[in-house]
DNA sequence: AAGTGACGATACTCTATAGTCTCATTTAAG
DNA sequence: CTTAAATGAGACTATAGAGTATCGTCACTT
């Protein structure tokens, strides 16, 4: 069936394009135990490709992330969701960290743009509700958040972590840190 | 003379690369105001290049953490000038993190791991000051710093952030995370 | 059994870019 | 002023990889 194997080519670009970012098309379709004609019969162009994956890598966030603020009932609590999930769907996304082209994607570019910006939402309303400290620029708390999740990922993929362990640590970071000492003044 | 044509190829190096990782030598000698057979004549291959700046790079990294290991006289205080160092000389490595095919250079990829593994030992003899927490993997401790240092370097070459602000709050981070909370049982 | 559509393999073209070579021009040294 | 070295410009080659076209095969449908 032509879905099957639409999914295969995706999941082997996946694949392929985590251990090699700049991985060719001759690279995916091995990847995907595919021919690679097969690979231009369902996508436009290796380009094509990497636009719909990151769709792909996109809506799944989203996806994830809707879910886990409908579940919370506090902003804060839905920070914590929702790291929690992005973290979890990391390896979803994990290849587009080291794929520089896609930054000449508007469309991609801007979808980026919007999830920072909706993180940067719930940080202030977090902030508002006597979680997030007031003290440091909601652009670093936005920006360091998305270093943990990053590392986290990583540290998963590297099988230095457990996934579930990964998804922990990123919010005990955020809520305490790594020091034993308590918050004092800066 | 040669040094200075030879230093303006690697700062052009440097700022072709940070927009565009897979910038072609064209683009490179464009932005160091230099012919491209020049570029040539100073280095071996374009992956030469690459090398030469990856190993400038780490002799940077090197030199300002040795600089501030010697300037403290606790562990703790060396983890946090090494630190704070290190996201000050960012510029100079930035563009690495997207550059993957010098995760194929074993040299490359030797010299970070070392200092990967440098900093694992910092990290540990900190905690033995008591000053890391216990209760966390020294693996996570290592990856979240690396990771909010180059979100750091990120903020700071997006310009969201100044970088002495950014070099404090990478630290202010670590030691007292980014909520009001003070630390919880996990 | 015949037909239809998807696939694999392969051969082919085309383009971008790395790397080489040459020569005229500039720059620094003496 | 003369000379030697370094540079810039541009022509040239070589190659990797994207994208296209074709053909034979296999699987599924009716």
């Amino acid at each position: 069936m032509a879905l099957a194997t639409k999914e295969r080519i995706l999941e082997g670009a996946v694949r392929a394009l985590s251990e090699s970012p700049n991985a060719t098309v001759d690279r995916i379709a091995a990847e995907a135990r595919v021919g690679r004609a097969t690979v231009f019969r369902h996508f436009e162009s290796r380009a094509g490709l990497l636009r719909a994956l990151a769709r792909r890598a996109i809506a799944e966030t989203d996806r994830v992330t809707r879910q886990a603020m409908a579940q919370a009932c506090t902003a804060t609590d839905a920070l914590r969701l929702a790291t929690k999930a992005v973290v979890g769907a990391g390896e979803s996304f994990r290849f587009l960290g080291a794929a520089p082209e896609l930054d000449d994607e508007p469309e991609i570019a801007g979808a980026y743009g919007r999830q920072m910006s909706e993180l940067a939402d719930l940080v202030r309303a977090s902030r508002r509700e006597g979680f997030i400290r007031p003290d440091v620029p909601v652009a670093w708390v936005v920006a360091s958040i998305d270093g943990l999740i990053w590392a986290a990922c990583r540290a998963v993929g590297e099988g230095e972590l457990g996934r579930v362990q990964a998804q922990d640590l990123v919010w005990d970071t955020i809520t305490s840190g790594l020091s034993t000492v308590a918050a004092e003044e800066s």
